[in-house]
DNA sequence: CTGAAAGCGCTTACAG
DNA sequence: CTGAAAGCGCTTACAG
């Protein structure tokens, strides 16, 4: 649905013209006192100023862009803003944008269908750059990313490599490995990984490294489940798969921090079973709620701030570079150390 | 931090005119092929379309819209995107705004002092509109709000009438007066409130219509506290301030429910109060967590896809409308009964 | 249905 | 430092 705009609106916009006439200058002058660096003599420039309030008159941004040929205006496609994680990550990144004298345009697409009904919409705008937190975006999709001339970062997962987009994310294989370590420390012995939705673009190297790890110590196979989506809900039918017989396992890493909870929540108030004593969960990303009275979520925690500095530094780089390059940066995660893993003996 | 841009891309964006060139038509015809109703004959259109794909062509929004004095972007100003229910909200009034062919351009500011940085700048965007769930903004800012031409509709808490601005929120004053009768027919008699931040620009109906009931009902007056930011932590905080002493409340209605949470835990863990036998606990918004497992929180739900809805049809009224007036929308709350208030006996 | 022209509001070489 | 002019990429009366 969308609706007519009426354009008679009763007070025309004021604009530089207006200003320029009022002040009795040309509109060149008007542009330059709002320009910052321009030269104009301190005397033009406060009769502009003046004549200029007296209007109530405001440079229009969208108009000068045109003139640019640049808009300021960097998109952020998110598919999953119900996720904590992604919320603050937006905020931050909507902040470091501002500093960067960028406008945040948010796009939300919660389905695959969406993003790529959405994705070339997006790049019909022409934005200066896009931010895309969407590790369920289609194959497809991506291509058309990788293939358009707007500079493109993906932030949150790491895009498959063989896509040629560029990336900030935490380093999730060296994490995953860690996480190995520290459960088998503690005296874990048949692990399990809880995976997220399949995730098309985005690699799966939290898992990988796991697995890997759990392979060069020659520790019984993990078992592997995998959450239809990222929600409350479907880490707690994920408990109920792994949970449900006795050959369970007594470590569960969890793909990110609210499967973690959810899995949690079952495991303890549905099957009675006591963490960290009767089993491990350990989570992923370190969202407010893991450290809760509650919770107190043993997890890895991502550079929040440090990754969406790095991103939109990196995508300010490329939109200023002339022929930029694909380029991954990877950021180490740290393990917080919570109640849902056994302290040391 | 601003970063220079290097206009001296090799390649030059394909414009409309390169399409004409390459269709043997005008550039008139090209744009009529890309506005939908625009007559052109399908044999054009073919042409235009053969070129416009061959060449990469797509219409330059931004450039569009200077020409026809609107740009399809509004604003959404958030200053705590860390509380779920504001970013529930977020998503879907992007969903809504794209659906009424909008974008959303969001901007985020934690503090009064940002926003009061921030807000004159939007203004100066020329949006179409501004969309603002900012409870904290201080009343000279709201002021500049009230002054400008650009239609602006605050959600999710009503704003003081005397500003004269639109805003669509959910009937907090009924449903602070349902909470206590809730609370009094299940036999609680000390009530409290814990309110969030002060709020200069947004109401404070829920505390009100709650403090009515009770006299209404001439009950004992209720403590009232107050956090100094709607956190988990300061939720905590309150409970320490409220659960002291002997002469504690035996049921506490809080602003919000991150608030709510917060005091359940410290309530629980730290005063090992029984929650709802010692103590009834209830909230506002229903955020996800509430109906997890370890709370179980009753509280009252806004009607959130209603009121975005609302808040988006509103806004885009007003842009049409050549005199736009300032309008309020209330929408019914509902309360949810979970866990933290005594069922019926 | 179609094109030539003028315009959106602003900026930026170009002369002076 | 300043103005007249041309331009950003697109659209929309105006004629035909």
């Amino acid at each position: 649905m969308v609706d007519m705009v009426d354009d008679d609106k009763l007070e025309r916009r004021v604009t530089g013209a207006d200003v320029a006439n009022a002040a009795g200058v040309s509109p060149s002058a008007v542009s330059r006192t709002f320009t910052p660096g321009a030269s104009v003599s301190p005397a033009t420039r406060d009769r502009v100023l003046r004549a200029a309030v007296a209007l109530g008159y405001r440079p229009h941004f969208i108009a000068r862009s045109s003139r640019e040929r640049h808009g300021n205006l960097v998109g952020i496609l998110i598919s999953d803003l119900g996720n904590p994680w992604y919320a603050m990550a937006v905020q931050r990144l909507s902040q470091a944008l501002q500093e960067h004298a960028f406008h945040a345009v948010l796009f939300d697409a919660n389905t695959p269908d969406m993003l790529t009904r959405i994705v070339p919409l997006i790049l019909q705008y022409q934005l200066d750059g896009l931010l895309i937190g969407a590790p369920d975006m289609p194959l497809i999709v991506a291509d058309v990313c990788a293939g358009t001339a707007t500079p493109i970062v993906m932030f949150g997962r790491l895009s498959k490599p063989e896509l040629g987009l560029s990336s900030v994310a935490c380093d999730d294989h060296q994490s995953g490995r860690e996480v190995v370590d520290l459960l088998v420390e503690r005296g874990y012995q048949r692990l399990a990984y809880l995976g997220g939705e399949a995730g098309p673009i985005a690699d799966t190297r939290r898992g990988e490294g796991f697995a890997e790890r759990v392979r060069e110590l020659r520790l019984p196979p993990i078992t592997n489940v995998s959450a239809s989506e990222s929600s409350y809900a479907a880490g707690g039918r994920a408990a109920d798969a792994l949970l449900g017989h006795a050959q369970r396992p007594d470590a569960v890493f969890c793909q990110n921090d609210v499967l973690a909870i959810g899995f949690l929540d079952v495991a303890r108030n549905r099957y009675g079973l006591n963490v960290p004593d009767d089993l491990a969960v350990v989570g992923f990303d370190d969202i407010p709620a893991a450290s809760q009275f509650p919770y107190q979520l043993t997890t890895v925690q991502q550079p929040l701030d440090a990754m969406m500095t790095e991103a939109v530094s990196l995508i300010s780089h490329q939109i200023a570079s002339s022929a930029p390059v694909p380029e991954t940066r990877l950021l180490p995660g740290r393990i917080i150390e919570r109640q849902t893993v056994r302290s040391p003996v």
